[in-house]
DNA sequence: TTTAAATTCTATAGCTACTATAGAGTCAAC
DNA sequence: GTTGACTCTATAGTAGCTATAGAATTTAAA
């Protein structure tokens, strides 16, 4: 199979295969004779667990550990385990960043509940003076 | 005042200002004889105001437009307004998309409560079946 | 006055995960 | 043999910085 019935197959875009190759997270068997990538079956799967992965909002990095370990069928699944746990902890982190921030960008639009000049807007206002609102990195 | 003074003052990174500068948030007002950035103080303020904005998660683009309306102290500020209901909007969606995605983390994580092998593991059992979950993108 | 240290300059590369080209080559069918 | 569809590599772009390299400038001490 070669990489657009492969792309049609997966709903991933050439391109972005291509990046997996380069990130190490797949790898066409073969190269025809004039150079075209030729994939089996299996690739298939390995590239809807990617795009699985990818949903998930995983890197690429963390995808690649995670490819390793499914291939090492014996091995312990605990660092499986520990990559979800950090990534469930960067989401819940994120989330109560940006609910914060919610907070803040409600009161600030508050203070200018009507239309009026520049002068009198309360958010440029409040935006120039001294920030006492905390960045959520 | 040259740019590290004005680094230190506001907390923004040399690097930062510059940076600013080619995307026409800000300007120093004159060159000295080697070419270094001389800075007034209205600098400082201009560049809080950057920074009270960036806290805030606004793009430089959106910045650029609120720091060109600052300066038209007799326009309304609808516009103003708009730029601030629409980010509101933008982390509001945010939070959903994420709120969503910590969900299904966590149903997929609890597929694996114990340490176990690979091959037995309940979370890649699952990333490689088809995925039944959404793209938050 | 010389020289050393600190500061600044521009330009460029890197980060993430792609996307979108350009320009050249390959394959399949007619 | 030629057309059209496909694929190749390499490069630039996206956002908002950060981190260099290598050169020039300024300030302070010797």
């Amino acid at each position: 199979m070669k990489i657009g019935e492969l792309s049609k197959l997966t709903g991933c875009s050439i391109q972005t295969i291509r990046h997996y190759e380069k990130q190490q997270l797949i790898a066409a068997n073969r190269r025809s004779e004039g150079n075209f990538r030729l994939y089996d079956v299996k690739a298939i799967d390995q590239l809807l667990l990617i795009k699985h992965c990818r949903s998930l909002d995983l890197s690429l990095p963390e995808i690649r550990q995670l490819l390793t370990l499914n291939n090492s069928p014996g091995a312990q699944c605990a660092n499986v385990n520990r990559i979800m746990d950090m990534h469930i902890e960067r989401v819940q982190t994120r989330i109560l960043e940006l609910t914060q921030l919610r907070r803040q960008l409600k009161a600030l639009r508050r203070t200018c509940p009507n239309p009026r000049t520049v002068e009198q807007c309360g958010i440029l206002k409040n935006l120039t003076d001294k920030p006492n609102f905390q960045k959520p990195t």
